[in-house]
DNA sequence: ACATTTTTGTCCACAGGTGTACAATAAAAA
DNA sequence: TTTTTATTGTACACCTGTGGACAAAAATGT
């Protein structure tokens, strides 16, 4: 009963990430996104409804394949710290050796929308948030469990997360994973949460 | 001898300063900036020649009123790293304060237009660098005055790009200055560069 | 064969943008 | 007044984009 669809809804969304990711949103017109997918914009349209409801998923699905996804579901028993640290790394390397240097697709589109997108700017800006308090917890059951200091969570919180933005911008600008990484681990010692005995 | 010019040609790059601020490049289309200024789109490709040369003109007036130019002429005889840290506690007011949240027109542009834009995107990557290599000459320095150690100079230098970057991006979301300063010291403090007794 | 659903092709009317060209007008100095 | 330059108005030919409409074609299960 009725024609199959023809392509791959999460294949498609997944291209769609990718030149998203690659060049902005506002640069991926519906015209464009429907070449790339071997669709007519009729289709398209039909098919997502519309370009904002699209970027949207396309968000969803880039959340869970981000380097820092993996702080979602952290074991509590497991070292914190370390399992920060361990995504810092993976983020430095991730984003320096990108062969494209696209950085994240999140923060990219948080400076490109934040601001001056009407309905997707607050989207971005809450999704930005919900990182903030996310790291918020895990150093706070960092404390509890006394694996750092109890004071200035908040602060380290924050030092975190402009940590991670730093390095997905200067990821366009130096592309050694290395040098990254020996930065970035300075920065996360001086904040008391990498410890050399990481050994990252 | 010949018709005076009727608009202030340096009241009408900061007016493209402003737009290009808030709204980034592509989003100013030639359209767009003739009619802020109050002019056609003629005299526009008359006076400015192209987008893009209006734009490397916008770029260095930015750049002389950025929070960090201080840093280019800085008597080597001050006390090198509380200077740096005023310049920090600076960028954290001017980015939390902008009642707009625009950022840094330098970063954004980087992240708008590096790895995307041909001609521009080189020029901003350039620029970055250069604001790399001149904390990497002032740490040398502060090494060589001995307020600060000798190891780790190029990691410090990056860390602090990634910091002033962060700041930047940061401000968007996070609409507290003092917060924001904060979060910066400790991180400063954590690298060695910020001290108590600066009182900043 | 049939009903059903997806996908296509092709329109529409519209808004916005690009770069260039050229004659006309305005303002200032010689 | 004349020369010189700045600025305007208008036109061109073109490309890209939007969202929606509708009939036609294709592919599938029953």
């Amino acid at each position: 009963m009725g024609r199959a669809k023809a392509f791959n809804r999460s294949e498609a969304v997944n291209t769609v990430m990718h030149e998203i990711w690659r060049n902005g949103y506002e640069a991926c017109s519906v015209k464009a996104l429907s070449e790339k997918l071997g669709l007519t914009r009729s289709s398209f349209y039909h098919s997502f409804g519309s370009r904002e409801a699209l970027f949207l998923e396309v968000l969803e699905v880039y959340s869970e394949q981000s380097p820092d996804f993996a702080l979602n579901h952290l074991d509590p028993k497991s070292p914190i710290l370390k399992e920060i640290c361990k995504v810092f790394k993976h983020a430095c390397i991730a984003r320096a050796e990108d062969p494209e240097h696209r950085g994240c697709l999140a923060i990219n589109s948080v400076l490109e929308m934040v601001g001056t997108h009407d309905t997707l700017g607050p989207v971005l800006s809450d999704a930005m948030n919900a990182r903030l308090v996310r790291f918020e917890k895990l150093l706070k059951l960092a404390a509890i469990k006394g694996e750092l200091h109890d004071n200035e969570i908040r602060s380290k919180a924050i030092a975190l997360i402009n940590q991670l933005v730093g390095i997905n911008v200067l990821g366009k600008i130096i592309h050694n994973s290395e040098e990254l990484w020996l930065s970035t681990r300075s920065s996360l010692a001086g904040l008391g949460i990498y410890k050399d005995s990481f050994n990252l």
